[in-house]
DNA sequence: ATAATTCATAGCCAACAGGTTATGAATTCG
DNA sequence: CGAATTCATAACCTGTTGGCTATGAATTAT
């Protein structure tokens, strides 16, 4: 059962490709030049983790010349609103029906 | 920077360990031998990832005589509906900076 | 034309993650 | 007490992951 979402998932696991994606998300397109720059980690393993953001989604790219504007897709964090919305709905669920259960037992 | 909530992200881009937790979710509390039972991999396994979840706070476990129950804590999901917010509010900041501009160049 | 810049890919490596079987501790049943 | 059940831990193996350096392709600058 792989879901679509599993990459999703695993690709914000690491906490380096969250850190770009959330500069993205913040400060808007970036070359990779410029993501390399306040990533802590050398350029290959940028490009590594924008491609990995790309295959879920997250991000895309407007090459340009030779350098790569990146830019965040927060749509595809969707999936994952639904997913913890179906679990804290879930939650709910169960509790209101426990409420239930202890309001006829106060009866 | 390592962030507290670098557990919870760990712990949910595994899809044994979110069908994990989907289960207690959905069903409510659950001994490791039911949980087990519906996996798809061995007890260790189930035990290890139930581990990984506790760590997570995304669990709690109340032990029983020879057996543990396990129980979801939904709450832990908090930080992640935090920063999915967050990441959202950027865009939508930035997007209303777009249309401001596009305004005031209207003009 | 040559040099420099920008990025992606390849190749390598150490560390980690997820799985298994084996085992042991604690509890419950006969 | 002895046997069986339930779970966690240990030991181990394998595939994956995240990092690096080296390199090459494409573009831009001199």
């Amino acid at each position: 059962m792989l879901s679509a979402s599993d990459d999703l998932f695993r690709a914000l696991a690491d906490p380096t490709r969250r850190a770009l994606f959330e500069r993205l998300c913040q400060d808007g397109e970036q070359t990779v030049a410029a993501l390399t720059a306040r990533a802590g980690v050398s350029q290959p393993a940028v490009s590594k983790h924008l491609a990995a953001l790309k295959a879920a989604g997250l991000v895309s790219d407007r090459p340009e010349g030779r350098q790569t504007h990146y830019s965040a897709r927060p749509q595809a964090l969707a999936p994952l609103i639904d997913w913890t919305g179906r679990m804290a709905g879930f939650w709910e669920a169960r509790f209101d029906a426990l409420e239930d259960l202890l309001n006829r037992m106060d009866q």
